[in-house]
DNA sequence: CATGAATGAGAATTCATTCAT
DNA sequence: AATGAATGAATTCTCATTCAT
């Protein structure tokens, strides 16, 4: 008995990512989530309150993920010059980003490019923001550990590099035939052109 | 054969600009936009044979604008070192994209942001789908100029590059307090940091 | 200025046959005759009192064509064997019927095929149904002429030769392609069918 | 998944038959079988994805007759003198169309006369197109058999008298007081009045 | 006469959601 | 929990016609 809720709810889960990932949030109506899925319409608000939530629910696990991140990226943060020089951590950090697209492929399309009309079709605009307020206070300890380095870079640069990594993830997504090389060698060009402008724009 | 007077149509196009900004394509309704616009629902189909035309229609100056810049910007193109080191040129393409973004602020973040469901939806896409075999063109000539340049850049980062191009004018767009002299600074920072990338990318 | 007049008129009267032949009464509106004369919408109605008067003015040539056969056919109907016998008279009907056919083709597509939704939609109808008077007269009175003549024909089977009559019609407007000497082959034979039939029936 | 009640269903094709046999397609519109029916408009659209859908689902009974009499007629097709001939098989053919006319009376009206604007609009033009092919097949093989017959009927008068099969059938229907002797009788003088007609045409 | 503007009724269809059983 | 049924608001769009100028 159990078993068979867990069952359906899954279901509908799997199907309602499918849809949703296929025509967007807007566009994917309860109706056919529920004929897909071989469970009566009026069913499914015994599982979730309603659409939103549904849609909250099959993007939990990476709006988990997301929250893991940043605050292990944030416990992990070292003020130091090797985040720019040190290439063997740079790559550990490209790493973990390929490791998260390629787990949550689907639901960062369905988050960062289909969410209109859903609660959270701001994600994308709250997360830089909050981004950016980080990478403000990572310019601000740096200065401070290397008082000679330039910190006057304006909050709209910074709010824009911030977009930029959602662009990264969003280029990756949407190219669905690049393969774990590919990635790679991507990736490493990023980094190394961010590095250089970096340093450039920091004059260290 | 009827021909309207300006008066109405302008009166539709402003609010209509004003809702499709404020609500996206989606989420406007015709109904809205006649009410607001204090003129008979089905009035509006004796100006605009539907929704869609009326949207394109808003748009239709800063897609000419954007026409108009692409054209120019190929007929423009010198491939040269300059493009590297040449502050004054950079300050002239900088300014440029400052007037465009003037001008069409709010229908920039209607394209870009808002157009959903609409026939433009894939503008941004066909944009950086054109714009990167501009730059992959680019590349390549440059390497014939300079031999000894790296010409090796994947094209997922040339889509990359250009996408950032599109996240640099929505950043832009998005924060609506910039004036001019912090337009100018954010841009010359963004030059500097590309500028210093590419040299990086391509060992110039 | 009359003639200016008139000019707008026929302008209107040609655009609106051609919309209604080719999509009907219901499915042609006012305005795409407007568009299509490039004639202001409401100065059609300074012309016409409305949509089903233009469409009747359409007509009404045909109507009185058909008027003018039918007086002709009445007072002409001599009731004697040669309707059965004599081909030369047959002949020369046939001919009639195709130089209607011919001038008014576009018309009795109009008519026949095209006219649901206007005052006509029952034309067919009521043209049978006078047609089956005129029948049953005929037969009475060919009785008396001819008394050993069987006749003692079914109201619903003499309507039907009257529906057929109109079938023949819509059979030979349906096909463009056919010229004239096809016509005559197929009236033709259409003549000699019913004259057997007839013969047969009536035991004449 | 939800499985609808034929209760309702069959109340809404009740409705929609005396409906759309009342105005035609065109002009019923759902909302009035929705009020006629006392269901809700909306749910109208729980039991037919959309209006031409109802009128197809109104008309399958007699679509579906109307292609077991084709196969019948087919399979059971002899080319003989017999069907000039045998009275008793021509009376047998003649009953078979009265059960179906008498059974299908409103939806034979509905198809024929009233379906304009439907995907079935076409039918009654169709349906002569593929009896056309069959008629010029039937006289390909009765030449064959009985070598000294005229076969030099042109194809519009063999779609003559299919159209003027459909033309009987749209007689008997639109009469609607005619009772089983009255029909018998008509359709003798129309048997009697055909195999004359076919004698005299064919020369046998 | 011509015309720009308006209009109100009506069309089909979609949708998320609710409710009694 | 499951389901059939219902619903009311909303959507875009079409149309014949009128009216003041």
């Amino acid at each position: 008995m159990q078993k068979q809720k867990e069952n359906i709810r899954q279901r509908l889960l799997d199907v309602a990512k499918k849809e949703f990932t296929k025509n967007g949030y807007k566009e994917t109506s309860m109706r056919a989530i529920a004929s897909k899925s071989d469970i009566c319409l009026s069913n499914i608000y015994n599982y979730f309150r309603n659409k939103d939530e549904l849609f909250k629910t099959v993007l939990d696990p990476l709006l988990q993920a997301f929250e893991d991140v940043l605050i292990e990226h944030n416990d992990d943060i070292h003020i130091s010059m090797e985040a720019f020089i040190n290439l063997e951590y740079q790559e550990k950090q490209a790493l973990s980003i390929i490791k998260l697209v390629k787990k949550y492929n689907k639901e960062l399309k369905l988050l960062f490019l289909k969410s209109t009309g859903s609660s959270l079709e701001n994600f994308r605009e709250d997360f830089i923001k909050q981004q950016t307020i980080t990478g403000k206070e990572y310019i601000k300890r740096f200065k401070e550990k290397y008082p000679y380095c330039n910190d006057n870079i304006s909050e709209t640069f910074i709010r824009t590099t911030c977009a930029l990594w959602l662009t990264i993830i969003s280029e990756i997504i949407s190219n669905d035939k690049l393969n774990n090389k590919e990635m790679m060698t991507f990736l490493n060009e990023y980094v190394q052109f961010c590095t250089a402008g970096w340093k450039s724009l920091m004059g260290v």
